[in-house]
DNA sequence: TTCTGGACGCCA
DNA sequence: GGCGTCCAGAAG
């Protein structure tokens, strides 16, 4: 009998018409794996059976990753659990693969990734994205070394670093008695929170326990990681950031997973870290930005570690130099405990700070008034240069990206297009950044003033000023691009833009704070907490008053934000903020659901929602890209209802297949 | 991308 | 009434 040889095509039809391999037999026990798939579609965002094959018994372990054939398509997934049975009426598909037998997703963590997608109204899938780093074969291939097992055991954790705070103690022995005990930090300035923050790891570890603690950058980890060091020793962490790179990562990551180590330091990607059995979870700095995650569903860090302390029974720690509104609101509602230290011991730590007025001083000194600087800030420059090193803030780096009006400070607009008028160099006339005219005839609409002063200095030149009013003085620049971690203690102008700021040796002998009044003219409903916390951020890198630390705050505006840096009074601050969103019905008072989209496509998303009566819908308004946006507002006694009724609405509408999104945000960060 | 079930049409 | 075909909707 002779075959005739088929074309290609003609194979390759033959292959497409072939049916699929039998199945093969299921598994003896547990023949049923719930899968949850990875598709972007709001209304499959629940579990799909499967059937294991024997084949396939021995690597289908519940957390690893798997593909499925899904309505005829081979789509990624993770086995959640075998079960003994479906509720599914009907035939199961068999798993197509199971990708590697390693297990990733901990029972913990889908769990977490499950609470996370309901509080912010997004789908398993976007969280797991977030939560689960993709493979590498090679690396799940490598030989396991725990590393926790040989780590020096500690023997009690120092308490010192707690014992400035009333609380601190009694928050301690919580964690060594693996109680959930929850706190809202206040850290005293210095830099003394590193230790305090290795303390409770080691605390925790003490009991047996798990640590995770997030922060915002990489040089808060290697900071505390350093703090890490001393007090577990470098078998007895991990840092997890993207400096390293996707492969070691990764390694380290699954070292997380199987338990090899028990402390993890990270930034924001390592809130979900499946740290094994977690005692404590930590988040430093919770106002930074950085612990927004820009991606779906947009969780904050802050709120991710509280959901995983109430779920893992773990204790939690949110601290900072400033505390926020959500902080505050923490405290408040019972939940967790503050932790302060009293007013003598604050005054004792902190540096004198001052606040001055900038149309005030710049008058007599002309080397003050070639620099911009007032003339107390300068004298405090001088001083301070001789004994060490003085941190100058700025807003930004570059350069004069806006001008304003000299007297009143209104920022200064094109007469034709209303765009912002800028100064591309130092002799340039001023020029539109929209249109591009030079606008020779400008005059203040606000107070009718005509002449311009640059409204925000750039790093570089304010820089390039101080260098020239203090000859002979080295100027250091840290910021975007370029960020220092330390210098050292000799005297030296270093100038920073926020968050950039280098630790100095010993502490700044002065820091000044320049144009202050431009962080407060963010349009922006944080503008004052987040300027405070940059300040205080800023002062607290400066010595304490009595070694001479002073720190100079230049600014004319919201003298609230202003006298909470001079009191140092970050908890008074705080509660006040939470007081005003109250009032103004504003998170963590409410929970505010943003839904962006064309026109239509937002209407239909608040009306399929059908939401209660408390919850009322502000908008929609035009957006500049042609989109529009509606602002969901409710209470928080409502909050889980109306925010899983905007996701219904989301699966009504990928179940149609509706082709315009609506963007969901709860509670962004960013609220103009 | 594949499967299924219901609607519909054609024939007996 | 029975059977085949087509299409929409769902998707294990």
């Amino acid at each position: 009998m002779t075959t005739p040889t088929p074309t290609s095509a003609a194979r390759a039809a033959a292959n497409r018409r072939r049916a699929p391999r039998p199945p093969g037999e299921p598994a003896a026990v547990l023949p049923v794996a719930r899968i949850a798939v990875d598709l972007p579609l709001a209304h499959l965002d629940r579990p799909f059976d499967y059937m294991v094959p024997a084949s396939l018994d021995s690597v289908a372990v519940p957390g690893c990753r798997v593909r499925v054939r899904f309505a005829g398509q081979l789509v990624d997934g993770y086995l959640l659990e075998r079960s003994e049975s479906s509720e599914h009426v009907g035939k199961l598909s068999p798993l197509a693969k199971v990708v590697s037998d390693q297990s990733v997703l901990s029972p913990e963590v889908a769990r977490l990734a499950r609470a996370v997608a309901d509080r912010y109204g997004g789908t398993l899938a976007d969280v797991l994205r977030l939560a689960v780093p993709p493979r590498h074969a090679a690396v799940e291939k490598e030989p396991t070394s725990p590393r926790d097992a040989a780590a020096e055991q500690p023997g009690s954790p120092p308490l010192q670093p707690w014992s400035s705070y009333p609380t601190g103690p009694s928050f301690v022995e919580g964690l060594v008695a693996a109680r959930p005990v929850r706190a809202v930090w206040a850290a005293l300035p210095g830099d003394g929170w590193v230790d305090a923050i290795a303390a409770a790891a080691a605390a925790a570890r003490s009991a047996g326990r798990g640590a995770l603690i997030v922060v915002p950058d990489q040089r808060d980890v290697d900071r505390v990681a350093a703090g890490l060091q001393r007090s577990l020793g470098a078998a007895g962490y991990v840092a997890l950031t993207a400096e390293v790179g996707p492969r070691e990562r990764y390694r380290r990551w699954l070292a997380v997973r199987r338990g090899d180590v028990r402390v993890v330091v990270g930034t924001r990607a390592a809130m979900f870290a499946p740290v094994v059995d977690l005692g404590l979870a930590v988040v430093w700095d919770d106002g930074d930005d950085l612990h927004a995650e820009p991606h779906a569903p947009y969780p904050h860090v802050r709120e991710v570690v509280a959901l995983r302390s109430l779920l893992d029974g773990a204790a939690l720690l949110v601290g900072g130099h400033a505390v926020t509104a959500e902080g505050a609101a923490l405290v408040e509602r019972g939940f967790a405990q503050p932790i302060a230290a009293r007013r003598t011991i604050v005054r004792a730590a902190a540096p004198r700070v001052r606040a001055i007025d900038d149309a005030v001083g710049a008058t007599d000194d002309p080397s003050a008034r070639a620099a911009r600087l007032p003339s107390v800030a300068w004298q405090t420059a001088r001083d301070a240069l001789q004994s060490g090193p003085v941190l100058i803030q700025v807003p930004r780096r570059g350069y004069v990206p806006a001008v304003g009006c000299a007297r009143c400070h209104a920022r200064a607009l094109c007469t034709t297009c209303h765009g912002p008028l800028g100064l591309a160099g130092s002799a340039a006339a001023p020029t539109c950044r929209w249109c591009g005219r030079v606008d020779t005839t400008w005059s203040c609409a606000e107070c009718g003033f005509d002449r311009l002063r640059a409204r925000v200095i750039g790093a570089r030149r304010t820089a390039d000023e101080l260098g020239r009013a203090f000859a002979s003085t080295p100027v250091v620049t840290s910021g975007a691009g370029d960020v220092k971690a330390f210098v050292s203690a000799r005297p030296a102008l270093v100038v920073a833009t926020p968050g950039a700021e280098p630790v100095a040796e010993g502490g700044y002998c002065a820091a000044l704070l320049l144009d202050a009044w431009a962080l407060l003219g963010r349009h922006d409903l944080r503008a004052g907490e987040e300027a405070v916390r940059r300040w205080l951020n800023a002062a607290a890198l400066v010595r304490p008053a009595d070694a001479g630390g002073r720190v100079v705050v230049v600014a004319d505006a919201a003298p609230r934000a202003v006298q909470a840096v001079v009191r140092w009074d970050p908890v008074g601050f705080a509660q006040r903020e939470l007081q005003e969103r109250v009032e103004a019905h504003l998170p963590p008072a409410v929970r505010l659901a943003v839904l962006t989209g064309s026109a239509g496509a937002v209407d239909d998303v608040v009306a399929r929602a059908a939401l209660p009566a408390a919850v009322e819908v502000l908008g929609p308004t035009a957006e500049a890209d042609g989109s529009v946006r509606a602002i969901v507002r409710g209470p928080l006694s409502s909050a889980s209802s109306f925010v899983s009724a905007l996701r219904r609405a989301q699966g009504e509408r990928s179940a149609r297949k509706e082709a315009e999104h609506v963007r969901l945000q709860i509670d962004p960060v960013m609220l103009a």
